[in-house]
DNA sequence: TTGAAAGCGCTAACAA
DNA sequence: TTGTTAGCGCTTTCAA
């Protein structure tokens, strides 16, 4: 690999005249920008990036840390992610943490040392302080963390479109079946907003949800069949179902295999609307969340805390309910 | 951030020193070990891995070039690298392609000026010169890359599983229907070996197969139902299917509409075993590619080639057919 | 308009 | 057993 020097003796100029046209600071007479051109173009010279980062101080990496990219939502937001940062000129440090306090922790080690500019990190399982003590730029997602910036997308709001559809469509014993939190400092979704929306709108009628949470155990091939074959033969009354769209898809198995047809006897809505509801059968309900919008915004707002810039605490992206053919 | 000489001076020694602590290199008397131990602690300092890798000339990165982490298939591959990566103390530094010519140039670029260790790059559409000339560690999957080592799973044997299963079961007229390659270079999964494998297995007999390739364009929620309803509709002797496991997924909505019985008049099988097979109702028959072992390997060979170590161009890796509900 | 020299935080000859 | 010093490849002050 050329150096910055080898370039300056090809050209025949200082590595300070190289520095400058490299960088475009300072006077250059179009002479000697020309010779420097030509002498990085003939030794196919690519500047160093490590060490212009030694100087300035700035790495131009942001970890990104989530329990598992395996899971569709967390891969479409790893995708966004990837790319807006990609638009903005940082790299993305990928780092799965499977939801492990431990591993939470190392990576978050690793990272600083390799002076990443700032941290996204989703469904974290470490405490607020780990994090405030780094005095690094860092967005929460998919948990709100006090006196961190987060961006969750609108749960209440969605709790109550879930809520309202069913009611509409004439459930009378409506479930609600989450994965609880993992570790001790992670709420669920289903206490996070969904399930107090859903409780909001069912408020002034007579009906009483179903509440479920789900060992939080995360496996790359997780499932829950067992689980909730036991749910549907305890309450065999419940005719609708909100919950993620992961374990909709199960749920679907499962009814099949119970007889249950949806949706005449079941109706089933999916929260997230990744890729999963549509490669269902039959498609999937769901309440979407915008996840292209919110890695915009989790990049630029982790992008305005880089350049010092104060940014909201917490922001809130608005959910719509997509339906389809199992509500 | 404390730096090597605040410890110093806090340990009141030379930064020589506190380097040899750091790095556990040459003689140092147990008690000014434990004076620079106790600087480092009281100033919570973190070596800068920067500035080493500066030094050293190696940066412990990885970069990872994919089409899109949001297939299922690269999102499992991109987890299970990441774990073998960082337990070798490698980081992956991820990059979406989406098979585009100019991205993928770009991102190879970007990874060189970072001085990434290596790349590790799936479903590539470049020439393979680009790649050469690069003069950096590379391991190649999902596309065979001449002078390149490239890992991939046992295409032509898995053809073969599957058209032996699909005989046994008593199919007169398999299809075979895959995504075309992207790219100018790109080979598809069917002329990888695949069509091979199925095409050994038939020779013997009176069976001629239907092979179906795809629009290759890739979308973050890629639909082909449109595809697909005209293949069967064009092709209603259909009655076995080998396909990867996301089309599995839209086949199966498929043949619900069509009013064909999965799997009394239509045998289907995936290929990849990805998370989606259980997931999907019936649960799918599937070609299994031990996406953990095939990681495990790629990291081994790209760590020996960063060692120095010469690795061999090709490695196949077994696969099995995991036979579920759809054949 | 250009260059010499110091320094980013670290490692490693070499000397003491 | 420890320290001095010269770099890793780059940017930038300062002087010319």
């Amino acid at each position: 690999m050329p150096k910055i020097n080898d370039v300056a003796e090809n050209a025949g100029v200082s590595i300070t005249t190289v520095s400058r046209v490299l960088n475009n600071r300072g006077y250059i007479s179009e002479s000697t920008r020309n010779k420097v051109f030509l002498a990085m173009k003939e030794l196919n010279y690519q500047p160093n990036e490590m060490a212009r980062s030694l100087y300035r101080k700035k790495s131009n990496m942001i970890g990104l840390i989530i329990p598992t990219v395996t899971n569709p939502f967390f891969s479409e937001l790893t995708y966004h992610l990837e790319y807006f940062a990609n638009l903005k000129g940082y790299k993305l440090v990928l780092c799965n943490s499977m939801k492990n306090i431990q591993k939470e922790h190392d990576y978050i080690d690793m990272l600083k040392k390799n002076q990443v500019d700032g941290i996204l990190v989703g469904s974290s399982v470490l405490d607020v302080e780990h994090y405030l003590n780094l005095n690094l730029p860092i967005v929460s997602f998919e948990r709100t963390l006090a006196n961190i910036p987060t961006v969750t997308s609108d749960y209440i709001t969605g709790g109550k479109l879930a809520a309202q559809l069913l009611l509409d469509k004439g459930c009378l014993k409506p479930a609600l079946i989450f994965q609880a939190g993992g570790g001790p400092h992670h709420q669920s979704l289903l206490t996070a907003g969904i399930g107090q929306g859903f409780e909001d709108v069912l408020k002034g009628t007579a009906i009483r949800p179903v509440y479920m949470e789900l060992d939080p155990d995360i496996n790359i091939n997780q499932c829950h069949g067992n689980e909730l074959l036991r749910i549907f033969n305890e309450h065999p009354e419940i005719d609708g179902v909100l919950t993620e769209d992961l374990l909709a898809a199960e749920i679907i198995r499962i009814c099949n295999r119970l007889d249950k047809k949806i949706p005449e006897d079941i109706k089933l809505i999916g929260y997230d609307d990744v890729m999963i509801p549509s490669l269902l059968s039959p498609r999937l309900s769901s309440v979407r969340q915008p996840i292209k919008e919110m890695s915009e915004y989790i990049i630029e707002s982790i992008i305005k805390q880089i350049k010092g810039e104060v940014v909201p605490m917490l922001h809130t992206i608005p959910v719509t309910l997509i339906e389809r053919e199992t509500t």
